[in-house]
This record gives structure tokens, sequence and C-alpha cells, in this order.
DNA sequence: AATTTTCCTGCAACCGATTGCACTAGCTTC
DNA sequence: GAAGCTAGTGCAATCGGTTGCAGGAAAATT
């Protein structure tokens, strides 16, 4: 491998001449840098992260920070995407991915401790939010600079982010359901600690607040929780007027449908469903379900280039919203 | 943070026996190393990746390398856990995961060509088996290692790998169908170029020829092909004697699955269904599917270790086997 | 032509580790 | 007691970059 001063060798300059082309500096001359270019070219050199880092005393690489392990989450295929996102831009601009996960917060909280003072590591990607996250306080107190995917809970302002429009959303998908003539419609959700689901919930009311129509929401716990097969059997008996669910993941709509179509407690009870994430499961569906695509590789890519452009002394922030997309399929009937 | 010389400082000796010590070289004396080392604890010292990187010509960091982007991989929570397995690994061993992918097998290949020769890189884990695969041959002309997550094709012997025994599982999913009854038998893959649906169709074959069973196969395309769905009604039709179906992954057993249960053109058939990968899809189902678990956090965290012992001059090469369970559940039914 | 100003470039130190080699004790041995 | 060993430690160079500061050359001013 050719370093700076084989360069700097072949452009008869010295290797801080050298070091200053490539840069860009003004302080050379554009005859120089031209030399200097050339040789780089020639001798196809491209510099040494760890020597970089070491001296800048900053790495190049960007870290990427997953929730904490929980069952339901690596299971999801949307942060699989996000970090295709991330890659992708990362690639483009010549940083590396690295990743933070952990079984515990502690665990978690060490592992980005370790990136920053050992690694060096001084930007990273939040690929979820939470309220109260010691994560971000961690972050703050080690000088780390961060964006984040999903809108943050604290500092809105000084905090850069990128996400959907999730109160929008929310209201598209229950306005899409209006619009086919349902008047009944329950919201079911998750977890409404998670800023997206609150989001969504808060544009369906809004939406059927504008149409006078009743709020209905329907907590359905993860999968790994036993007995929700037999709280939606339940939801739907004691609520015979509902012809539509709007569910903050195809995975609930998905589970939904299972029990429409096959619990004799609900035979022949119909209703359309609208999800979000437009994630395998849709597909996989019968009828393949309606869903909200929020377009994870795109957040992570956007994430990633502003993670990239972050310098450390600056404290502005930059926000960015990705539009989502209805995808119509099957599970929505007209009434 | 303190650096290496403060240690030494602290233990009244030179950075070089600091240094020495750390890494328990025998021309230390153990006074003086318990002397370091009491230095090292009260000043909390962790040294510096980067400068480490550089003076070993080599990082600390473990590439881990995804396949090409592909729809369906980006959407199997498979790697996801793999990934998690990785890290927690990597977080013992105090390892980097440095993350490699790309949408082109050109720009994957590029990515990893800058880890080695810019961030000195020289440890990798593959997280799939594919023939001929030019990933491969980049790694040994980089001279990088790297260990496998599943059955490598070529160099068998000098590949250190993790995988599951996908012949002795798919015999088991095989014999777990003829237990119940089932003799007419369909194995479902998607792609025989992959190593591990090879070898479950071998394992598949053998126990139907012990039996003297007929065998059969169908192969389903990636869910983004459209027509999938006709194709399996047609081979159902074609093929009224089937009474159960081994599917590669869960995902295609649920495909089958949706088809039987909503085709008008199969109305009534009954099959039974057994999957790999235990993975949501097969929870989500209903009745849900019976599968076969591979466990592949565990996958992740051997190779991970394995990946961490590797020495540069090491030729001798790790193989281990994670053991796989068939998790029982309701779509196999007993004829 | 001499002096000042402006520009450009190079020297040398530094980032935080590792390591070959030389050196100094302290021991043994004759 | 001098010579020869051995074992433990430190010096200084090195890895491949970056950057403050000094200095030299060219251009501008008088």
């Amino acid at each position: 491998m050719a370093t700076i001063k084989d360069v700097a060798k072949l452009a008869k300059v010295s290797p801080s001449t050298a070091s200053r082309a490539m840069h860009d500096n003004p302080a050379i001359t554009q005859k120089t840098k031209a030399r200097v270019w050339k040789a780089m070219q020639t001798l196809h050199y491209a510099p040494d992260f760890n020597a970089q880092s070491l001296a800048n005393k900053r790495s190049n690489a960007i870290g990427v920070i997953l929730p904490v392990d929980h069952h339901e989450i690596f299971t999801n295929p949307f942060f699989l995407k996000v970090l295709r996102g991330i890659s992708e831009a990362c690639y483009q601009a010549q940083a590396m991915v690295n990743l933070a996960t952990g079984s515990s917060q502690a665990e978690l909280l060490n592992s980005i401790d370790i990136m920053v003072t050992q690694g060096m590591i001084r930007r990273f990607i939040v690929l979820y939010s939470e309220k109260d996250d010691p994560i971000l306080t961690k972050l703050r107190q080690l000088d780390a600079q961060y964006v984040m995917i999903g809108k943050p809970y604290q500092l809105v302002n000084e905090t850069p982010y990128v996400d959907n429009d999730n109160i929008l959303a929310g209201s598209d998908a229950a306005q899409f359901l209006v619009d086919h003539g349902h008047k009944n419609i329950c919201f079911v959700y998750n977890d409404l600690k998670k800023m997206v689901q609150n989001d969504r919930m808060l544009g369906y009311q809004r939406v059927m607040m504008d149409n006078q129509l009743l709020i209905n929401s329907f907590e359905l716990p993860a999968q790994e929780y036993p007995g929700g097969r037999q709280l939606v059997i339940q939801y739907l008996t004691q609520h015979p007027e509902i012809t539509a669910f709007i569910t903050v993941d195809d995975m609930l709509g998905l589970r939904i449908q299972q029990v429409l179509k096959s619990s004799t407690m609900v035979a022949d009870r119909e209703a359309s469903i609208i999800g979000f994430n437009n994630s395998v499961f849709s597909e996989a569906a019968h009828p393949a379900l309606t869903s909200v695509e929020i377009f994870p590789r795109r957040l992570g890519h956007e994430a990633a280039k502003i993670a990239v452009g972050l310098q450390s002394d600056d404290h502005l922030s930059t926000k960015l919203i990705v539009p989502h997309q209805i995808i119509e399929r099957h599970s929505v009937a007209t009434v």
C-alpha cells in the first residue's frame, strides 16, 4: 500500500503539503494540488483510517445503535432494511459502519463507551426513539453526536433526526378507510411509549374527530405473550360494530386477520385491515394486506448522510421527513 | 483518557515495559506486571484501538459480510438474529463489529477492499455460503481470514465455519412427517445453489429412500416474483396424493398454507407443513407452523468467537455444528 | 534597489501504541 | 575477583497520518 510519503515523493512535495492538498486546504496552490492529486491517482493512494483516526482523534466510522435486545425487535425486518440504507450511504461517503447492540441496557451503554473512548467514534445513528432513554444521555455525556431515526422525545430542536410524518401517516390510513365508507374503525397498537405508535394514533384520532366518528383503540401485546388470540376474539365479540382496523404494524394486522379467518367464535365476521411498514407479512397474508410503506431504507440512508456530514463543532440540527405511501392491496373493502 | 505513558509513569516503568506487561509478555517479572496491572486499574486505562491497529497493522474489528442486497434477504429476520449473536460475542472479546453490505457485488467487493486495505480489518464473518463466491476469492487474495456461517463449497477443510447439520435437519423433518404417517411428502425449496437448501433436501431424500417412498420436490420462487400462488395451486392439483410439505423456510410454508386455506381451486384439501427457521412467520400462521429451530443467534455467537480467536498465522480451521430442534406446533397432522 | 507584505511550503512534533536491540544488574563459574 | 551468562528493562524507531510555526520566494510598495 502506498503511503502519504510515497505520494509526497512522487509529487515532489513534503508529506505535510501532500496532506493539505488532499484536504483541499486553501493554503496550497492549485498547481501543487494538481501534482499531488495526480500522484495519488497513479499510486492508487488510499489513506490509512487508523492513522487518520489517531491523528484526528476522531474515527471515520459511524456507530449504529440498535435498541436493547428484545424478541420482537430482532424479528423485525425494519431494522435490517434501515441498516442497508445506512451502509449504502456510508459506503458512498467512505465511512465505516460500526454496530452496537446489547442484551441489556448496561451492556449497550458499555459498548457505546468503548466505541467512543477506545474507538474514537464520535458520530452515531440511533435506530429508535424512546422516552427517557439513558443511551442518549450517555452519548451527550461522552460528547458524541447522534442522529436519530424517529422523532426524539427530548431536545427535539437540538437533535438531528430523520423520520416519517407519522401523524400524517396515521391520518392518511384513517382517511383511506373513511373514504372506503368505514365509520367504526379501531386503532391497534402495541406500546404507546414509542413515539411512532403514539403519533400514528394521534393522526388516526384527528381524522376520526374531524369526521365525528368514535375513537376505538386496542392494545395487542407482542407475539411472545400468550393469550393474544383470545384478546382479539374478545374484542371482536364485544365490538360487533367495528368494520375496520388500523394496525401499527403489519404483523398485528396479520394476527387479527388470522383470527378473523380461523376462529369459529367470530365466523362470518368481516373486517378491513390496513397496516404499517409494508413488510413481508403484508404480502404473505391472504388477502394481501393494504399497508403504509415508510421506506426504511431511505430513512437509514438519509440518517447516515446527515451523520457523515456532522462536524464536531456544529450545533445546528438537520431534520428530514421521508414521505410514506399507501400500498393498496386487498384487505380493505368498500362498505 | 489515560494513555500507556500515564500507566507507565505511575508504575514507574517505561511505556515499553508497560505494553509488554499488558500483553503478559514472559520477559517481564511477575512483580513488575503486578505493578503495571495495578496502575491500569487505578487509571481505568483502556487502549486506543486506532493506535493499536496502526502499530499492529491489524484492527481489532471483525468485518461482517451480508449477502449482496436482494429483496428476500433484507426481509429475513435470520440475519438480524445472527448479527445479535456476533455482536454479543464481540462485545465479550472487546472487538468492534464492522458491517459490509452492497447493492451489487462490485460494491460489496469494493467495501471489503476498503475495510482490509484502509481499515486493516483482517478477520471476517461471512453470513452465507454460495457456490463460486467471488467475495471469498477476494478475501483470500487480500490475505484476510474469514469464518463462514454455513458450510463452504470450496476449501471445506481450510475454512473455519459454523453451521447446523442441515442434512440431519432435513432428515429429522422428513422423519417427523413419516412418523406421523405421511408417505407422500414434498420438499419445497427456493434456490438449490444455496448450500443450506441443498443439504436439507439431501436429508429429506435420504429418509424417503430409506423408507422406500417417492421423492417429490417443488421450486417456489421468491415472493417478489409474481405467479407463485398460481404455481402452488397447479402443483396441488397435479399432485393430489401429497399430504405433507417440508419447506426450506417458514415463509414458504406460510405461503403454501395461505393457498390451502383460501383458494377455492383446492378447497377441502388438507396438508401438513413443517418449515425451517422457526421465524415469526411460523408463530403468526394459523394453525401455527411446526418448524425446525436452527438457533441463528448461537450460530453468530460461535462464529464470532472463532473469528476473534483467529491468528494471522494459523492455518487450522475450526468447524462447529450447532444443533437444531423441531418446535412442534399445530401444522402437522397424523394420518 | 531595498523593504515590506503575501503566499506557499517544509520542518518537526505529535497522536498512542509496539518491538528490535542494547544495556545493566545480579548470578554463576572457574 | 574477573569473566561469562542470563534475565529484566528502557531507548528509540516505527506505524501513517496531521498541524503549528518558521522561513523562503515571489509580488507589491516605496
